[in-house]
RNA sequence: UGUCCGAUAGUAUAAGGGUAGUACAACGGUUUUUGGUACCGUUUGUCUUGGUUCGAAUCCAGGUCGGACAACCA
């Protein structure tokens, strides 16, 4: 028998659609606004709507809502096409809004001849006073009442340029004393003398959201218009335009955005700090964006697992920043290779080792579904080790080097701990051990078990790298939430850049696409900033850590 | 003071009148040449008050709490 999974409440209707004959085939759309990057709450609504019919057949068009010029840029239209394409999805038909600049301008004409839309030259704030608040109604425009005749005449005269931004509007002629403040005569077309970024300056007249998007849903026959709950209110404006209209009925179907801990997710906020240099672009790897979360060196995958994860629903939401990091984990558990780097680094000196280097053999990944293959490591009496990896006074359940105990060196052999050096501060600058030659990783003979393995670089044959490792954004988990200024809630230590991290030579061929696991440091990818002469690594993520520090 | 939407472990998400389940997190254990992985286990939940019913997380009513709505933005 077949695995019942349940289903969200989108594909319930989807099912009972699809079930009842309503329709034959699936269309969504995904509709961004070409006016800034993608994040990962687009990257949600992506996964839905792609996800959809990718699981009942039909198609997905992506449809740029570009009915803003002011706002709008090709370079955006790229990077989300860009952002799209890596999360692994095809869209079927690229679309824009302004592609049915003419098609919408003849539907207010066509509003206008019913007597459902009236030009009104009021003021914004003319207009803002008669519309009342949530609780008490509005009051209709001395406008409102034109004859057909002369609305059709400003309406003409608003497109054919004769007017300067802001003197005239098209109004929806609908209640103003609606409760739902968006059917109280919602201006529909607005002045605006722009070059926009496809249709050039053959426009002076510009749709707004509402006027735009269910008709473009409707001229594309979608079928299921699928948005986030903000727009709840504006259904009711969405479904009056398609009834007056007389067009194919789109329906909307609103979910909850997603809310992740630790970060912020809004555009605006996200362009603060781009704009106030808080971070180094959209694509910091700090940032949530699409763009960020690739250049950390997530996997698509790991990012459509984590949105499959979360669910889809109804009610407001905020997903542990954990969830993500267990997403891309057990993605790369599988497919990352390991490797060894020392962050922190000291000297470790075999006393015993005579043979000068030894090639060793290290396997690639065991977890890997085809075993992983081998490398080549060499192997010295001088290593780099890590600093918190020895104990000058071992803590309760230590089980790393400190003096007189023994630890395996990974894929090598067993060392014990004889002696160290301190300089005149104190700090511990050189440690001594001497190593059990019996021990040689695979053909160990000694008998001895240690506790203990440690990552290490030989030190004549290690690349220094800049590594940079993450963490959280922001120090509260709701930066949104908070009293004062999100920015306030920054965590200045969301960047710490090692310049001189000591990596196995086998890394020099690192290329942007690999990811590796630092043993017991974390995942790693190589970052653009890389040159022939300077590698550097960003730290996707930490691996799990169980180990409680002592006190 | 209005209208609309929502409420299930710490966080998400199932159960659609009939055993409240799953994942992440947390905690404990086994295995381990990564204090990783894998495997096993533990803790924690139906906002509230009534009603309908043999039986309610589920249906109904009232309340409480949270969110959205007054851009010539989307």
């Amino acid at each position: 028998m077949s695995e019942e999974k349940s289903l969200n409440f989108i594909e319930e209707i989807i099912e009972n659609d699809l079930n009842s004959g309503k329709y034959e085939t699936l269309v969504t759309r995904f509709p961004p606004e070409p006016n800034g990057y993608l994040h990962i709450g687009h990257a949600k609504a992506i996964c839905l709507n792609f996800g959809l019919t990718q699981k009942y057949g039909g198609y997905t068009n992506l449809r740029f809502d570009d009915t803003n010029p002011v706002t709008e840029k090709t370079e955006y239209v790229n990077s989300q096409q860009e952002d799209i394409r890596w999360l692994g999805f095809n869209w079927k038909n690229e679309l824009y809004a302004s592609d049915y600049f003419d098609e919408l301008y003849g539907f207010a004409v066509k509003l206008i001849e019913k007597g459902l839309a009236y030009v009104d030259e009021s003021s914004a704030d003319e207009i803002a006073a008669l519309k009342g608040t949530p609780t008490e109604p509005g009051q209709d425009s001395p406008h409102r009442n034109r004859s057909i005749e002369e609305n059709l005449d400003i309406f003409t005269k608003m497109k054919n340029g004769e007017f300067a931004d802001g003197a005239y509007i098209l109004r929806a002629k609908i209640d103003m004393a609606s409760p739902n403040m968006l059917m109280r005569d919602p201006i529909i077309y607005r002045i605006k003398h722009a070059e926009h970024h496809r249709t050039g300056n053959k426009w002076c007249i510009y749709p707004m959201y509402d006027f735009a998007h269910g008709q473009s849903d409707s001229i594309e026959n979608i079928t299921h218009s699928i948005c986030t709950l903000e727009y709840v209110s504006h259904r009711e404006l969405y479904d009056w335009f398609i009834e007056k209209l007389e067009i194919f009925p789109s329906k909307q179907y609103e979910f909850a955005r997603l809310n992740l801990t630790s970060t912020v997710m809004s555009k605006r906020k996200l362009l603060q700090l781009v704009n106030e240099n808080l971070v180094n672009g959209w694509d910091d790897p700090r940032m949530p964006t699409i763009s960020g979360l690739r250049r950390r060196g997530f996997t698509p995958k790991s990012i459509r697992e984590f949105c499959e994860r979360i669910g889809i629903a109804k009610r407001e939401n905020l997903i542990e920043l954990s969830l993500l990091e267990f997403c891309i984990r057990e993605d790369l558990n599988k497919t990352a290779n390991r490797v060894m780097a020392v962050l922190d680094p000291i000297k470790l000196v075999i006393t015993n080792y005579e043979k000068g280097t030894e090639d060793l053999i290290g396997e690639n990944n065991p977890e890997a579904e085809d075993g992983g293959g081998t490398r080549v490591i060499p192997f010295s009496n001088e290593l780099w080790i890590e600093r918190e990896d020895f104990m000058e006074v071992p803590a309760k359940k230590w089980f790393r080097l400190a003096p007189g105990a023994m630890v395996r060196l990974k894929f090598a052999y067993i060392v014990k701990c004889e002696d160290f050096v301190k300089d005149e501060n104190g700090n511990v600058t050189e440690i001594h051990c001497t190593y059990i030659p019996e021990s040689k990783s695979g053909s160990d003979t000694s008998g001895i078990n240690v506790k203990g393995t440690i990552h290490w670089v030989s030190a004549p044959h290690a690349k220094t790298a800049e590594i940079r490792l993450y963490d959280r954004l922001f120090t509260s988990e709701t930066p949104d939430a908070e009293e004062g200024d999100f920015k306030d809630y920054l965590n200045p230590e969301s960047l710490t850049v090692l310049p001189n991290a000591y990596i196995e030579p086998a890394l020099a061929d690192a290329d942007l696409d690999g990811r590796y696991q630092f043993i017991r440091k974390g995942y790693f990818c190589l970052d653009k900033d890389s040159t022939a002469d300077k590698l550097v690594f960003n730290r996707t993520v930490t691996l799990k850590d169980t180990f409680k520090k002592p006190n």
